[in-house]
DNA sequence: GCGTAATGGTTGATTTTGTAACTAACAACA
DNA sequence: TGTTGTTAGTTACAAAATCAACCATTACGC
């Protein structure tokens, strides 16, 4: 006798995690794309500049994760939205620092209290400990290498 | 004096739950692609024939919650790889149903294998407890609609 | 210094996705 | 029946992601 296929694919836990990060994302997706017209890597890039300030678009790439084409692009996109600019070291004429002109810093502003709010919102939806708990949760996998 | 900015991107739950999501789909990602070169939705789609049998375009985008574009090119190239067959629907002319072939089935076999021993995986580099915690939150998050 | 390798970043060709418009088939209701 | 509206699924075209090749510049080994 054949065994049973038991397999269920909605406790498969990447399969999980892209649906929750889906549906979780929908919302702050449709805001920044309503309001400033940006991606997501676009509004990654817009936050990490508003958070840790001058960046190049390596160190952006690492601490996001996220690859090095698609951060050119994104930088682009943002410099012609004057929302960043762009200053070549003068020691390593390799390197770019980027930093947020204040229009972008008001769009990261609006942005940011609006992801504060939202990040509120889901957490409530949870239990205020399963959040904290998730959080672990998940920085635990996102830190696993691959 | 202005207030500090404290926003800490790493615990904003959408970014968090991307994060976590890419990391751990990344093993998985490799093995579907490299073992029978498909994409992320024709394995989910692979994976609900797999699970639940016959089904139609319609059902497993709901199910899945998947457009109905990539679900009909997935399909397309599921089928190119004689990997699944179309039946069209005797009584609704509209409706297509879809089932594994033997050579689908194996495909699928394979990988559900593989997805089982993954998730033991990430399920030990959590505590015990804490998976199934996880699981429940992302539920949670994952159905709430938008 | 000079040749070679490595690094930060960009560009181009191809693939994949997203959006909207479309076809074919069925349903509802006068 | 015939007109109008829905539904399942496909296609066409634009937008975006991917991958490799590519500059320009700096670092390394000799």
């Amino acid at each position: 006798m054949q065994k049973k296929d038991t397999f269920d694919l909605h406790l498969f836990l990447p399969y999980l995690l892209n649906q929750a990060a889906e549906a979780s994302s929908l919302k702050f997706q449709r805001a920044y794309k309503d309001r400033y017209g940006i991606l997501r890597t676009e509004w990654r890039v817009l936050f990490h500049l508003g958070i840790y300030g001058r960046m190049n678009a390596k160190e952006i790439g690492l601490r996001a994760r996220i690859h090095k084409t698609k951060i050119s692009r994104a930088v682009q996109k943002l410099e012609q939205r004057r929302f960043l600019t762009r200053d070549t070291d003068t020691t390593d004429r390799r390197l770019e620092w980027l930093a947020l002109t204040p229009q972008g810093r008001a769009a990261y502003d609006d942005l940011r209290a609006l992801a504060q709010r939202y990040d509120s919102e889901l957490s409530a939806t949870l239990g205020p400990g399963e959040a904290t708990a998730l959080r672990q949760a998940l920085q635990k996998l996102a830190d696993m290498a691959g």
